[in-house]
DNA sequence: TGAACGTATGAGCAATCGTTCATACGAAAG
DNA sequence: CTTTCGTATGAACGATTGCTCATACGTTCA
């Protein structure tokens, strides 16, 4: 017998049993679901999005990136260690510096989908 | 004679003014990164992702949404409000009832770039 | 009308976020 | 060595987030 789902409210569900099975097989696993929200997380604030928009014209420098958009040294490591973490960026030390840039051709992809949205 | 970017940190942009140029060009206004950002941001929320999963199947009262993601009519609520004003859901009232479903196709299409990422 | 039901909403709270500040690390130059 | 420069990092802070709780709104039905 179905797992009751829907104890006490609008009786929609009980006459669509066949729907609540469809959804729960369509919800990802919450391990992918936790992926998934983690990244979108990453895009949901402007510094990181602005600095990607940065690395999609050239790898660079965290100074230098810090200094393109106005920002402090520490805020910008700060944000490129998240952007790496969520392995949308990777790293390459030459000397003293260390050069930033895109890991991943996704990146641009979900950025584009979202604007086309954006835009209407 | 073009703007000084950057004052004192290592010289690798002062060796690429174009660059600079470059970047200028490409960052979105502050009007679209903010709606673009706003946008992920929604995203971000492990919650309103797995409502989304559910109107992917069918349109939905919001007290049969809390039932199926064992979550409080009030939670839920709260949530679609936010994928509301994202222009993410539209609601459509019936009665006592208020249907919400998406309101736009590129929902499906985001989500779906943004889990081609996460399953590397 | 008044009760019942589905939904919306504001206040409050713990948790998380993004930044700053101070400081530590790592590599090159003196 | 010590200094210098670019970068990384932890603590601390204000701001924001997502949820709960209580309650109000809107519709239906008696």
């Amino acid at each position: 017998m179905p797992e009751q789902v829907n104890g006490d409210c609008c009786d929609f569900l009980h006459a669509h049993e066949d729907l609540v099975e469809k959804v729960r097989g369509a919800l990802p696993s919450e391990d992918v679901l936790y992926d998934l929200t983690e990244l979108f997380r990453i895009f949901g604030d402007s510094t990181r999005v602005r600095m990607l928009y940065v690395l999609f014209e050239s790898e660079m420098c965290v100074c230098d990136i810090a200094a393109l958009l106005n920002m402090t040294q520490s805020a910008i490591s700060h944000q490129l260690r998240a952007l790496k973490n969520a392995k949308l960026v990777t790293a390459r030390r030459e000397g003293k510096t260390v050069f930033y840039s895109l890991a991943d051709h996704h990146v641009r992809a979900i950025i584009d989908q979202g604007l086309e949205h954006v835009r209407e």
